[in-house]
DNA sequence: TTTGACAGTTCTATTTTAGAACTATAGCCT
DNA sequence: AGGCTATAGTTCTAAAATAGAACTGTCAAA
């Protein structure tokens, strides 16, 4: 499997994974989700090489993750700002940091604290059911052939 | 910032990316949670070469994701079966999964169907918070500096 | 005794990433 | 006018990771 074709499998991990599988674009997607939004203020936060940077910024824009939007005329200057279907990115990430927190912390505690506007606490995100709202272990999900995956012929 | 350093960064997204954060694990995981567990299995469902697998699979056993557990005493032959660390990237690979089903699919509609065990219906995973049981939202999140960070000093 | 299954290891070629230097535009200061 | 700074990149070479193929070792079954 080459990574050209892995966005036309027919899996949809995989097609996710040709997008933001690989270590960069989940920092940058970190910095986004922190409101971080010019080259300058992503280069000098992770310390990415600009050559890449400035690649891993046009293939999020690419996949419609990131917008490219003026904030100068004169000189030209742009910054990147997510778009819905990268804000749909949160729980992704969120899952990560989550998982982080619970398995390779130390002794100091957590980097981060989560506030829930809406309900004013510090929180923990859990995945739940759509249909019932319990939360969600891998032992209690069955796994069935969808009509992408029958049509594939699998 | 070099890959052998992540792992120590003070953030809980770049600790979870330096263990997960390469396409090949990825693919790997997803193979696990559909309970594939031996070498050949491995390869030949992902046509991953074996010198790579050999070495992921070795880094995720010594990250405590998977277990190397002997099967056949002669030839002695071991399978890699995912620790309770290992079952609790579910949620990440699940978010992964859907949003790939939202927003990377095609006209064919969705490879895989979920059914929830414990409630009988398909379901999508949704991301909710801990407190007030709500669909979180990015818009919705403000982040403090926690103590880990604060030891830091940032 | 030969073949095949399984679980790797080893080798070379290609691709990707790191690190540093360079380019371009324009405002501001003297 | 001339030089300095800020921003957003591009280009170059060296180092590291990955691809692809071949090879190793153990044992069972034919």
């Amino acid at each position: 499997m080459r990574w050209d074709t892995l966005e036309e499998e027919t899996c949809s991990l995989a097609r996710t994974v040709a997008v933001i599988g690989d270590r960069w674009t989940l920092l940058i997607l970190r910095e986004c989700f922190l409101r971080v939004r010019r080259f300058e203020a992503f280069q000098s936060s992770l310390q990415i090489t600009r050559h890449l940077l400035s690649e891993r910024l046009k293939k999020l824009v690419r996949f419609g993750i990131l917008r490219r939007v003026p904030y100068s005329d004169a000189p030209k200057r742009y910054e990147y700002i997510l778009t819905q279907k990268g804000l749909d990115l949160y729980p992704i990430i969120m899952a990560m940091v989550h998982w982080g927190d619970a398995h390779m912390g130390d002794e100091r505690g957590r980097p981060l604290l989560h506030e829930h506007k809406t309900c004013g606490k510090l929180f923990d995100p859990v995945m739940v059911c759509s249909e019932c709202g319990e939360a969600l272990h891998a032992k209690q999900v069955h796994v069935h052939a969808g009509p992408a995956r029958r049509e594939a012929g699998r």
